[in-house]
DNA sequence: GACACGTGGGA
DNA sequence: TTCCCAAGTGT
């Protein structure tokens, strides 16, 4: 991983009015990322694109620690699109394990099937042809066509909107919904050279997972803390409404969650009396099972029987 | 724009 | 223990 020897930065982001004065971002970032970037494992050329796009699939809400074990046996079993395509869709959910968001696995199945009839089994490098894959929105679409075919794209994640929101915008946080003034940003700061860009990319995001992080952020080892505005001005609190905590004990996700694993566990379908015992109030209970089964993660069958789906 | 959607680790 | 959070998407 060689540094630019052209400085691409310095011509976009100049008219950008929030811009924080100083020097640019691009460089120590990217510097920063050539010395410090975790090596992981779809990261490395032989993962392709659809590595990169399981690995993004995987890490939509979920730590990077939880993923790496699943997606070493998923890439071992499903080393291509068209492998994934051609098994049931529960394997897939059962694959996931415990990683949460199971519906992140079906639609991962529907867009290797997706993939496989549509672009030859090969991942598409079209941003437009990316979103329309199933549970591909606008941020994996631009992660894959970045670090899978170093396209010039603005990747924004939450990671990289905290960067912005603190190095720029001068805020603890970012708003708690992407807003245009937040992607207008993005695509001012993006380097003009692809390759440039899909590091930049990269590295910006890598900042804010091991740097730059919600609590107990390590100005001392940030490359750009000397530029950064919310450091600059005292480390004001964040102020605006409270970010949306999630709530779970007691709500439907729970209980799918429990309904779930026993489904996933069991090698076959599973009669109702099973699943009956994951969860005390039979309305909750049902509400929540007829929720998986229109989900499509679940398949009823004759005689008050469910699996994970065939098809 | 607000909500629903899993799970588990760390502070 | 409780709360917060982790590479979002679909409705």
């Amino acid at each position: 991983m060689t540094a630019p020897t052209k400085p691409p930065y310095g011509t976009a982001a100049d008219s950008v009015s929030e811009r924080a004065p100083g020097e640019p971002l691009h460089s120590p970032v990217i510097d920063w990322f050539d010395a410090h970037a975790r090596d992981l494992p779809w990261r490395r050329p032989e993962a392709g694109a659809w590595g990169v796009m399981v690995s993004e699939f995987m890490l939509q809400q979920t730590p990077v620690n939880r993923v790496l074990p699943v997606y070493e046996q998923w890439m071992a079993r499903w080393p291509r699109p068209a492998d994934l395509a051609a098994e049931a869709p529960g394997e897939a959910v059962r694959a996931w394990g415990r990683l949460g968001y199971p519906r992140r696995a079906l639609r991962l199945h529907g867009a290797a099937v997706a993939i496989t009839e549509r672009h030859g089994g090969d991942v598409p490098s079209e941003h437009a042809q990316l979103l329309a894959l199933p549970g591909i929105g606008e941020y994996t679409a631009a992660a894959v066509a970045s670090f899978a075919y170093g396209q010039r794209h603005a990747v924004l994640d939450t990671n990289v909107r905290r960067v912005f929101a603190r190095a720029v915008s001068g805020t603890q946080y970012p708003p708690n919904a992407t807003t245009a003034a937040e992607r207008r940003l993005a695509r001012a700061l993006l380097p003009e050279d692809a390759a440039t860009a899909a590091r930049w990319a990269a590295a910006s995001m890598e900042l804010g997972a091991l740097v730059c992080t919600a609590k107990n952020e390590a100005c001392h080892r940030c490359p750009i803390a000397a530029q950064c505005a919310w450091r600059l001005a005292g480390k004001p609190a964040h102020d605006g409404p409270p970010r949306r905590g999630q709530t779970y004990a007691g709500t439907d996700r729970q209980v799918r969650g429990r309904l779930l694993a026993v489904l996933r566990e069991a090698h076959g379908p599973v009669p109702q009396a099973a699943l009956d015992r994951v969860w005390h109030e039979p309305v909750q209970r049902a509400r929540a099972l007829d929720g998986l089964v229109s989900d499509g993660l679940v398949e009823p069958m004759p005689g008050g029987l469910y699996r994970l789906p065939l098809s």
